[in-house]
DNA sequence: GTCTATATAATGATAGAC
DNA sequence: GTCTATCATTATATAGAC
């Protein structure tokens, strides 16, 4: 992280640009300029196009949401337990990563096939591990009987909506406005 | 309705067309393809540009929002009560635009000033109105006393992202999924 | 009001000098 | 690896015939 490669420095400024103007906004010239590069063609010389950015950014997300998951806490908590610190850790992908998430949530309907279909699935996938933590939370008895797919839906969109407002330097911490949220989220869920 | 002008037309088109590709993805070709136009020169005949399309169905929505807004109920109800028809009046537009709506809160960003500030100044106003009914509602001590701006950005964020999954012929009414939205929602702001 | 043709600008991407 | 120059394409918007 301290020496990044070429690359790695386009596809930060990248992502950068493709949450603030969105990607059909940015471009390449753009890109170049913010690496203070003359042209946009130098660019070619470390990556093949435009839309190997964004599938790049978008499969790095999409990492980070599944690697997230899979080190939340689990051992010995309940299923409710267990839902939240997901959601905790999901939210924390999101603040820890503004423009990767724009891209993820956003951008990546500008991918072509097969890249957008095979990013789906995985999208897909990850969000299937949430309605299995309400599904969970639904049989012990901890969460009201309710529509889990409806009360999937509510859980992702509200965390994810969180890119919207969420300011990296503002009010709140990150941590605070996660725990807050799926405090939120739960009671709004839960048996009573 | 029966009989739109061809301007109608073309906005109903332009609409449709912002939310499935994007604006800037959206080309006036298209849009004249739409109408069965051979080319995009014949748009020019009832609209000046491109932008004027986007920036009248941003304005057109936002209308919608404080229309909905004011006739929800109010007379005899209490500060939770009120907040929750405004919840259900509100999803209720975006369920029944989802185009519009889909302009109103992701296209608008590509609006040109000052159609941009103007927009988001009223955006901001209409949205206001949610935090000055959910601070009421904890000064009544119906919510539990949190922090109002974030609970205003939660509602409305957890609100609007209907947009993103609701499905005019799926499996449940836009009636039923406002009501258990807002019923999750406010089950999560109240006091317990 | 719609058509065809076109002016003008910007884009993604490539070629070749250094 | 970066630069300059450029190609091919596409975009918004305009002009003038019908």
């Amino acid at each position: 992280m301290n020496h990044p490669t070429r690359k790695e420095q386009i596809l930060a400024v990248a992502e950068t640009l493709f949450r603030e103007k969105g990607y059909l906004a940015t471009s390449m010239r753009d890109i170049a300029d913010g690496l203070n590069m003359k042209g946009g063609g130098s660019l070619y010389a470390h990556i093949k196009g435009k839309e190997e950015l964004l599938a790049h950014i978008a499969n790095t997300a999409a990492d980070a949401f599944f690697a997230a998951h899979e080190s939340a806490p689990q051992q010995g908590l309940s299923a409710l337990e267990k839902l939240y610190e997901a959601m905790i850790a999901h939210m924390l992908v999101i603040t820890a990563h503004l423009s990767a998430a724009a891209v993820y949530f956003d951008e990546w309907r500008h991918l072509g096939e097969p890249s957008r279909s095979a990013f789906l699935e995985r999208r897909d996938a990850y969000e299937s591990k949430f309605r299995i933590l309400i599904k969970n939370g639904i049989t012990t008895g901890e969460l009201a009987p309710a529509d889990d797919r409806l009360a999937t839906l509510h859980v992702l969109s509200a965390m994810n909506a969180i890119r919207h407002w969420y300011k990296p330097n503002g009010r709140l911490s990150a941590d605070q406005i996660a725990e807050v949220i799926a405090g939120m989220l739960l009671d709004g869920l839960k048996r009573r």
